[in-house]
DNA sequence: TAATAATGTTAGACTACACTAACAAATAAA
DNA sequence: TTTATTTGTTAGTGTAGTCTAACATTATTA
């Protein structure tokens, strides 16, 4: 059985795959992501490997075997369940969810996180319309562009969220912005990427780092990548 | 915030205190609750006086303070009201909640228990039958006899159960025991005190052991400690 | 009450996970 | 292509929680 802190390692592994798109993760990378110092990770990093969870030769790039992977979506599977969970059952808000899954991930226990998905009614996506794993470890893939990709005079709809910091989730609930809101940008700095949109008839100056942060996919057509209809809203 | 681990040494001297009705512990039967060795404990020990949570003199007995016994009930108030949502709402069995509910136990967060509080809608007795502490810590006093005090041929009805442990619990559904249900003794040998209980027309023989950790109430008028009526089922 | 048993304590060691400081390798820039 | 910067590694330390072995104290009982 794996312990607390290795079950964080995997999921930090899988998790800056996830947000960056690129299998091969670096030391301090991964050590950034789990808020501890180089030579932590490091240390982790052997045991991982000692373990076959990770493939990674000193100096190298680290990549999750198999093993390792399975075990990351599981875990990322359990945290959504129950972020789920808690703003459906439990009325959590929507930005508050997250510090308390990242506890609840951990509960070991097959049986609860069967029963937990079947009291949801198998729900495929979180409060902040990332995928949730189902048991087999397949999940929906989302084509994602943000909101930094889409052109001025354009709307889009808000399908989740990179960023999870509840200092981003609250100024994502301010700015008046939850799933499946639309978002219209009104215009854009040439200089420094800052836009205003308007969301429900607010409108907000929003900054480049922001926009980033925030999935959307297509007001029409709900295609995020690159949607085929000559309609299209985003560029 | 109090680790993993000595929140289970506060919830383990109360609950021996539960268990044996008296406030003073010993280091080896502490150690052996929580399944260490007494030198194990006796370091915690050093530790928790050093934070206030509990009275304790070399070679003395330990005792907890007024706020080692706040954190104490906490994490019991904690581990009932997650073992009544798996029972309740995951359809958990009676036998299983517990293991699961000893890891949910330690998750922190005021606003989780408040909100599942609620969502259960404020039980005062777990799925064992054991008072769930509410949010101010006060629980419903249970005055308890144990099957073991039932005369032959008299009936009582089981209120909870001492032993939690899962082979204990398994052998009480094997009987055909549950919370509520009406337990005739048929005979006790002079013996070894191994007593023939009838339930719902099941007839079993269970050993006195077992019949110490059936806590019972007078069938009739549902008063566990000495029933003041005449025609009382307890003896 | 003196011997024996039970209970409790100390000292020293081990593992998991974290750190700092110093060094090594790889990559980017001049 | 040499230097500077970034990235990664090693060595040594610290803390939490556990252990065993040896010893001290208290309780029991012969």
């Amino acid at each position: 059985m794996l312990s607390y802190t290795e079950e964080n390692y995997l999921k930090g592994l899988l998790k800056i795959t996830f947000d960056s798109g690129i299998e091969e993760v670096g030391t301090n990378e991964l050590a950034t992501a789990l808020a501890v110092k180089p030579a932590t990770a490091n240390d982790m990093l052997k045991k991982l490997k000692e373990k076959k969870l990770v493939d990674y030769e000193k100096y190298g790039k680290i990549t999750l075997t198999a093993e390792g992977k399975k075990n990351a979506i599981d875990i990322i599977r359990k945290h959504r369940l129950w972020e789920t969970f808690l703003y459906e059952k439990l009325e959590f808000s929507w930005d508050e969810v997250h510090e308390v899954a990242e506890q609840l991930e951990h509960i070991h226990s097959q049986k609860l996180i069967d029963k937990l998905d079947k009291f949801l009614d198998y729900p495929e996506f979180d409060p902040h319309g990332d995928p949730i794993p189902n048991k087999k470890g397949e999940l929906k893939a989302q084509f994602k562009k943000t909101l930094s990709d889409v052109a001025v005079g354009k709307s889009c709809k808000m399908v989740a969220v990179k960023d999870n910091s509840s200092s981003f989730l609250q100024y994502v609930v301010k700015v008046g912005l939850g799933i499946n809101n639309e978002i219209t940008v009104l215009s854009k700095q040439e200089y420094d990427a800052i836009m205003v949109i308007e969301v429900n008839g607010l409108k907000s100056s929003v900054s480049q780092k922001f926009a980033e942060n925030i999935f959307v996919v297509c007001n029409i057509c709900s295609v995020g990548k690159s949607c085929p209809k000559v309609k299209c809203e985003l560029k």
